[in-house]
DNA sequence: GGTGAAGTTAGACAGAGTCCAATTCTTATC
DNA sequence: GATAAGAATTGGACTCTGTCTAACTTCACC
């Protein structure tokens, strides 16, 4: 599931029983706290840090403790549902979309914009180090402001 | 300057008025602890953290404060001397080799290798933001011991 | 409705990195 | 070589991200 998939517009607990599938769908047992922080998540598409999504989930009334935050949003990378973005030395970022793809990073702002991933090829590559099996590729472009 | 660059074998403080001459060459003043922390890096050419940095600088003697190290591989990279490596949420090192270059990462370990830079080619970029420069690109094969 | 497992939580804790005012060095000049 | 002014260093307090734990709550199932 992603956003794209899902209708512009839904009733509120239609959303919520569309994320709980979603989160059944990938072996989550879907709680209240999950649902919201999945929601932050897929609802806005874009990169977010723990920080952002406590934030984003505790906007209206107080519902979600920083432990589970953290909790979540590591259960929810090992079940796929949302992949590590490692470009800023000081926080992680979250990202719904799972399909491979790669990232510009504004150094300054710290902005982060998506580069489709099959657009992309890289070549030259050299066969990886002996007894070891790849676990990603990560392509950040650093960008900033004009000089 | 880069550790190729040197005499396989050296007197140690030939060794120091090199590296002096290498600080000064980049705009840094040269001080001694400036030139033990620049020795832990060139001396061995691996990614080494801040507090890596330090332990190999205060391996014999105390001679250099954790402010100091910090200030220093800040003023390096600026300089640079060094490179920043970004690929373990917890922690940033410090490449001395400052040529185009990429990078393994076993996420496990955590060890990170070199791949040199110019067998690499990356096709099919778009353009870059509006108004945005190019800083830097970076790519990070992540990889683990095979399952 | 009762029971055990799964999930949540406050708050203590750890580690990386920053900051500051006081002190010590470096370097240029005499 | 002594002097003086600017540059660099320092301990320690502080911030921030993230982890941990033991108590508590909720959930699934009978
Ligand atoms: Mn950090
Ligand atoms: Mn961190
Ligand atoms: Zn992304
Ligand atoms: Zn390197």
């Amino acid at each position: 599931m992603n956003a794209q998939s899902m209708p512009m517009t839904v009733r509120p607990e239609d959303e919520r029983a569309t994320l709980s599938e979603v989160l059944r769908g990938h072996g989550v047992g879907p709680t209240h706290q999950r649902i919201e922080i999945a929601r932050a998540l897929f609802s806005r598409m874009t990169h977010l840090s723990a920080d952002q999504v406590l934030a984003a989930v505790n906007q209206r009334h107080a519902e979600t403790s920083k432990a589970t935050v953290y909790n979540t949003l590591k259960l929810f990378v090992e079940k796929g549902l949302v992949r590590e973005v490692i470009v800023d030395p000081t926080k992680v970022f979250y990202d719904p979309n799972t399909s491979p793809h790669h990232h510009f990073y504004d150094v300054e702002t710290g902005e982060i914009t998506d580069i489709d991933g099959d657009r992309i090829s890289i070549l030259g590559l050299p066969a990886l180090p002996e007894g070891k099996v790849a676990a990603g590729i990560d392509l950040i472009i650093r960008v900033r402001g004009a000089a």
